[in-house]
DNA sequence: CGTTTTGCGATACGATCGGATTGTAAAGAA
DNA sequence: TTCTTTACAATCCGATCGTATCGCAAAACG
């Protein structure tokens, strides 16, 4: 065998690239070529480690799930479990993290053609939506609420306001304040 | 001059099927030909009233915003203006509510590469967040708030749970009921 | 009636796409 | 060393894209 490569490397490499582009472009933007241009290697590289454009998407996605979820873990770290720190992480309040939210929001639709993405997003959200319960339930200033119904609703609020914030239609404050607002309205 | 056609009226029909297709297939799956094949015509038909496919875009997106606005009104309509009756209206609750959120989101994408439909978008939302905030203050048992304030809340929760029901995370009575529980907390 | 203008079908063009094929250099295995 | 396998570059393929162009029939206008 030639050189001795780290696959899993190469591969999360021509990832990084290809959600580069989506975010800078869009989606539609992606493509073999444009890949292996930006990433500096020749397309017959990209297609050495993805054996479709499909699968090249697919592990985009799924690697992009890890790194939100580290986003959010490394947002509110150090501190105890906070409820509105966790909020706050979600929005897209730096640069990465409105890339991260452009992608994904790239991807979202590609959810409905394609079941391998779908699971992906579905579990994530699940597991999103359980861990919010758990912070609404540890909260102790949130007693008697319906933990499940509430983590659903700042979910929801939660995501319409990163789709604001990235839309430029709020600031990314406005959206904090909002969050506020409405967690002051929970507790009492 | 030959046959008097009604130019608008075959903009329209061309702008419908590029919806219908960018809902059934995505975005990307909108090129002059598709069109021209799904609306019956040839593609040079469609060139000889789009000069470009941008043009034909940004035209689907103008009359979207048109049938949006007239969906809003006739789900609204006979009865005095109703804060809880627009927000409901605003959720993909039917297919063809779907059909519009679908692509409003497939375009919506399109915004960040197209100031001319990014223009469109932002004073869709303007026009929504105007509206919001004037039912609000109507209701009367919401005074006391501030207006503007809680139609940003509702509108990025009415978003959130419009998109949560589009990608089949939750369906239109939960979102139907958790816009009831934030509404009965409004209420006091 | 003839001229001009318009609606629109047909087709050609160059670019780009995803994917398949081929060639080749490097490096362990024999 | 020789053989085999792997990493990767280069190129080709057929399909499809957006756009430009050409051609012609229909109809208002002189």
């Amino acid at each position: 065998m030639p050189k001795v490569v780290d696959h899993e490397e190469r591969r999360r490499r021509i990832a990084e690239t290809l959600r580069r582009i989506a975010a800078d472009e869009g989606l539609e933007a992606v493509s073999l070529g444009q890949v292996a241009a930006a990433a500096g290697i020749s397309k017959g590289q990209v297609q050495h480690y993805f054996p479709t454009k499909d699968a090249m998407l697919r592990y985009a996605v799924r690697t992009l799930r890890d790194q939100v979820e580290r986003q959010v873990v490394a947002g509110t770290a150090g501190a105890p479990p906070d409820l509105r720190a966790v909020l706050v992480a979600l929005l897209p309040l730096d640069a990465e993290s409105r890339t991260e939210a452009l992608v994904a929001n790239a991807f979202v639709w590609r959810a409905f053609k394609d079941d391998e993405i779908a699971a992906w997003f579905r579990t994530g959200y699940e597991h999103l939506r359980a861990a919010l319960a758990a912070l609404v339930e540890a909260e102790h200033s949130l007693s008697g609420l319906d933990a499940a119904r509430e983590a659903d609703l700042l979910l929801a609020l939660t995501g319409g306001l990163a789709d604001a914030v990235l839309l430029g239609h709020r600031s990314g404050e406005e959206a904090i304040e909002l969050i506020d607002l409405h967690l002051r309205r929970l507790a009492g």
